[in-house]
DNA sequence: TGTCTGGCTGCACAGCTGTGCAGCGTCGTG
DNA sequence: CACGACGCTGCACAGCTGTGCAGCCAGACA
């Protein structure tokens, strides 16, 4: 049970206003609002008697209001399909905690459940909206132009000629040339790329990058490429491409981790394939868990905090900046899912 | 100051008002909010003109102002410690698809960053705090109460007597004690607990249980508490608590997964120990990495789909509501990791 | 033709905050 | 003592939307 309140008080149920804590306080609302306004002129004295009557009713300032009468928002919108993706989650952990060191609000919205609802985000007035999966619908991209809201994309497809908006990218194509140099050393003779089924992202571009690079170096490459992009769909795979003959494949690249995961355990587990010997396996991230004894996975680094320092940067750019584009260096992290090179 | 206006269309870098469109379809600012009010009195053709106009430039509904006149926003504000956790990433997945379902919104907060800020979230006038992690400070159910926010809180430590909070509770008691009944069915002479050093939480009643229940089967436990929830509180636990001798332990009851699969990785190829033959292991939570064939852990799973559902629920009584205590079952799940029942 | 009804429309205000501006009192100085 | 300076306060308005209420117009009916 709440306790009884004082007849100053403002009825239940409902958020204390300026205007509760003004009649507390003895004061004008006006006087209320230079209280909690940093560098306003209030005396002393009145300032101490509202920050008690505020802290008495329970009051805190509501940003809603203020927003009204600032140009923008402290909202900035983080849009994810999948946040149960090892990666995905921990591109979020980092990213919310510095949003909070810089004291904005992240709203979040899975992209998963619905269509193209992302246009909702700007009912909030969001100050930017930053896309952590799936491509920018054209009705978003025109929805922030016009409101002058700024929109971030990581690892995102290029979004159509004159659309304003940030890029932050991973170095996929120099990822897929690594991933294949490796394999290449380490004397595979026949490889498998494994994307998910959507089209349209970064992860093709590791995929063309993988297969070009293969080319020159004459190892014939088979293309998977279906499904989410998912643990299942590393499974899939696997099984799909590992059957035994006198040419098997010796060799997987996964775009993420995640599918990379899912081919290595059902390699070993289901297959009862030797990793490396008889297969090698590498992916693209390096998600936290790839990393854990229990996979020991060769990876592609995507560098979590310069990716998360380069997406604040572009959040923190005011609405009328030009918008930038920033690319972050990958780098090969050994584990021991490759065999080691041939020399 | 705002720049100088175009006779039609707004500035750029500004959002778009309802008085922007009124002026370009030519009708007052009060049609334009009724064309966008279900139920409204508006005639056909204006609420046409209306809604292309706003199409045009790019117009949406500013919820921030709406709030202010409502009772109630469509914010939810969700509280988490380590979104990169597998289970606490895979609860606000599942927790964000369905309050995008019923049309609410996520303010996310990541509590590892700061104090206790989270009083923040009332700045933004929630509806509702909803804790994934840690415990529900003094000052914070204070707030809600005051301003008629309700509070969620799941798998938390009971709040002081008086506070108002809906609980959704799995049932840890009934946890421990299935956990610690299949260690003993699998003959297990000598078992340790593994929590995390954080006190207050439902993992301590999962111990507690876990303990008197091996108390009644006349078993030895070690306990070990140290460290925050994670993999590498696991690892630490593996290495203090498995050195070699003639009384080794023979079964490890981790509260959470990701503690639990630090275990077992650590025993398996650190240590070198066969699972289950020379080790059992048992986890909690049944994360989705943890019915991967590379860690096959038994586990004790708590629905995470009635999880939700509950706490769906509660976010969406009214604020004058009594409190709702709302207990989820448990059940084992069998996996591989802990040895075979002797009859 | 006059009157009444009903459907739209716009005015004005509420909801909460930030801030320019004028007013008020006090204090210091000539 | 008179006057100016200065610090503080409250008024009033802006910012954006929802809505009660009155007014307007057209159409229908006697």
């Amino acid at each position: 049970m709440r306790p009884p309140r004082p007849p100053l008080g403002p009825p239940r149920g409902r958020f204390v206003s300026a205007a509760d804590v003004a009649r507390l306080a003895g004061v004008s609302r006006s006087a209320v609002s230079r209280a909690f306004t940093p560098g306003a002129q209030v005396s002393e004295q009145a300032r101490a008697r509202i920050l008690e009557a505020a802290e008495e009713l329970g009051y805190r300032v509501n940003r809603l209001a203020r927003t009204l009468h600032q140009d923008r928002s402290d909202l900035v919108g983080v849009v994810g399909g999948n946040f149960s993706n090892p990666y995905i989650s921990a591109q979020l952990d980092a990213l919310s905690r510095a949003l909070h060191a810089r004291r904005l609000q992240c709203l979040l919205m899975n992209s998963a459940s619905g269509g193209d609802d992302l246009g909702r985000l700007l009912d909030y007035r969001v100050r930017t909206v930053v896309l952590l999966s799936g491509a920018a619908p054209d009705t978003l991209i025109r929805l922030c132009a016009q409101n002058g809201a700024r929109m971030v994309l990581i690892n995102r497809p290029r979004p159509p000629e004159g659309a304003r908006a940030d890029l932050v990218l991973a170095d996929s194509a120099h990822g897929g040339r690594l991933a294949a140099d490796r394999l290449a050393r380490a004397g595979c003779q026949n490889v498998a790329v494994v994307i998910s089924g959507s089209r349209t992202s970064a992860k093709l571009d590791r995929a063309e990058a993988f297969c070009s690079e293969m080319a020159l170096h004459g190892i014939p490459v088979t293309r998977w490429a279906d499904g989410p992009n998912s643990y299942e769909t590393g499974v899939e795979a696997a099984r799909a491409l590992l059957i035994p003959g006198d040419r098997r494949v010796d060799g997987i690249f996964g775009v993420t981790d995640e599918i990379a995961l899912g081919v290595l355990n059902t390699a070993r587990f289901e297959l009862g394939l030797r990793v490396p010997e008889d297969l090698s396996v590498i992916g693209f991230d390096d998600a936290p868990i790839s990393g854990w004894s229990s996979h020991g996975l060769t990876t592609i680094r995507q560098p979590l905090e310069a990716l998360t320092r380069a997406t604040m940067e572009a959040i923190t750019l005011p609405p009328e900046a030009e918008p930038v584009l920033c690319a972050v260096p990958v780098q090969l992290v050994e584990r021991g899912s490759v065999r080691a090179p041939i020399t």
